[in-house]
DNA sequence: GTGTTTATCGTCAGGAAGACGACTATGATC
DNA sequence: GATCATAGTCGTCTTCCTGACGATAAACAC
């Protein structure tokens, strides 16, 4: 077929972001309050058009900037540098996913360490850290009594699939550690595992596991109390990116 | 922002498709040749617009029949019913990969089992099999002595995109299975590991691996001497889609 | 000091995987 | 028909990994 622009329908294109971050033992992802129609006044994930000159990993990775000041860096990561990891997820299409237009929104997964709070626009109010369960669950209350609506669009979805690729993602890679500040203990990491899996994990074969992990972990000399009780070493993430062997969620 | 149709750049999209099989003890991709420019007379991946009122995984399954006659199926596969597997990959919107115009691809990889030949159009020589490493290699010659040209677009970047997530996949999924008939062999479904892994591996420790692994296979009372040798037992796909233990992929 | 908290080392039993021997049941060849 | 080549299937043995859990260490609060 000849080159025709009437071929072809346009689409916009969009990149939306699932930030997260482990803060007070949960997983939390970034929510922004959307200040116009469609679903105004509705928590969405944070996002915006792709410019005409940008690829998709820049605008995901200008976005972010714009939403949390975080500088990102890819999947190939290096040593922590204190950026976000940043990787594109998937891409939603549904004809009817927003009722203006037809929007192609490519989803990204940043995961970041604890971070001040967000900022949207320097508007905080419409920006905050909520734990992944409230913003999932459907026609609950959140923690501050409100009561909460879905996510816009379809975010709840795109969210469900980020958090459910972090999880499976921090078994057989060295990513959680983007969780950790550039410098932490083994205990502070395993309690990264414990809030994105949900579970409890013993400290003792933890401790093995990941010491023992060629390339995971590298010890900095320095040691902290900062979580009380003994002192801990500390450690900065290794060169290793894929861990093998795996780390092993429990079941169930 | 109040909805303004000027404030974004339209895009076209289109889905690219890596469809795989196992010819030959070869893990294969189909490519089809362009017909018009740019990059005509070159290999690429099969693919095309989606239309204004189509869901992407819609034109991925749309594109996947119109070039194999396969019906496709999603992620969540049930048993084998003989079509192919067909899941997102990834999604290419580099601003300079098509040289007309802004084009954004989302790309998908189908995973199908050895088929009559390619049809592309009702034109075979404008469809083909060709082993994947054949088609990654730049700047050799092709098995018929003609000389190879990459791929077109970014084309060859998807294509070994899709490959690995292939080669990552079949380790902790039962998706290796999708490359099998509905009916197979242990001895089968070893040399698609083989040749998709590009490594030998021990038959009888695999054949206690897979056969011991529940969910995996399913016996169908029957055997078959289609190999040669000894009677082989034959199974089909199980309901287990994730592996637990996974496959290992031995070491380099 | 006593108790609490967190970190770290060690031990032990069960299971999974790699290496590989042995046996079985076909078709092909002489 | 005997022999051989080819595949398939069952076992064994050793090694490594993991989960469960006891024990010790080093800080802080009182």
């Amino acid at each position: 077929m000849p080159y025709d622009p009437s071929a072809f329908p346009p689409f916009a294109v969009t990149v939306d972001l699932v930030v997260l971050t482990v803060r007070r033992h949960a997983l939390c992802a970034l929510a922004v309050r959307r200040g116009e129609p469609p679903f105004q006044g509705r928590w969405a994930l944070p996002g915006g058009f792709v410019r005409a000159d940008e690829d998709l990993s820049q605008a995901a990775a200008r976005e972010l900037a714009e939403e949390t000041g975080l500088c990102a860096h890819g999947p190939a990561a290096p040593a922590q540098d204190n950026g976000a990891h940043l990787e594109q997820l998937a891409t939603y299409g549904d004809p009817e996913r927003d009722p203006r237009m037809r929007v192609v929104s490519v989803a990204h997964l940043a995961l970041a360490p604890d971070l001040p709070a967000p900022r949207a626009g320097g508007d905080a109010s419409n920006a905050r850290w909520a734990p992944v369960e409230e913003l999932l669950q459907q026609g609950g209350y959140g923690r501050d009594g409100e009561p909460m609506a879905p996510l816009a669009f379809d975010h709840a979805q795109i969210l469900a699939d980020g958090v459910e690729r972090a999880r499976s993602k921090i078994e057989y890679s060295s990513l959680a550690t983007a969780f950790c500040p550039s410098e932490f203990t083994v205990g502070e990491l395993r309690r990264v595992y414990e809030a994105v899996w949900g579970v409890a994990l013993d400290p003792r074969n933890f401790h093995r596991k990941v010491t023992g992990t060629p390339g995971f972990l590298v010890p900095t000399g320095g040691t902290t109390t900062r979580q009380g009780g003994r002192p801990a070493q500390l450690f900065r993430a290794g060169g290793a990116t894929l861990l093998n062997p795996p780390m092993l969620r429990p079941e169930v």
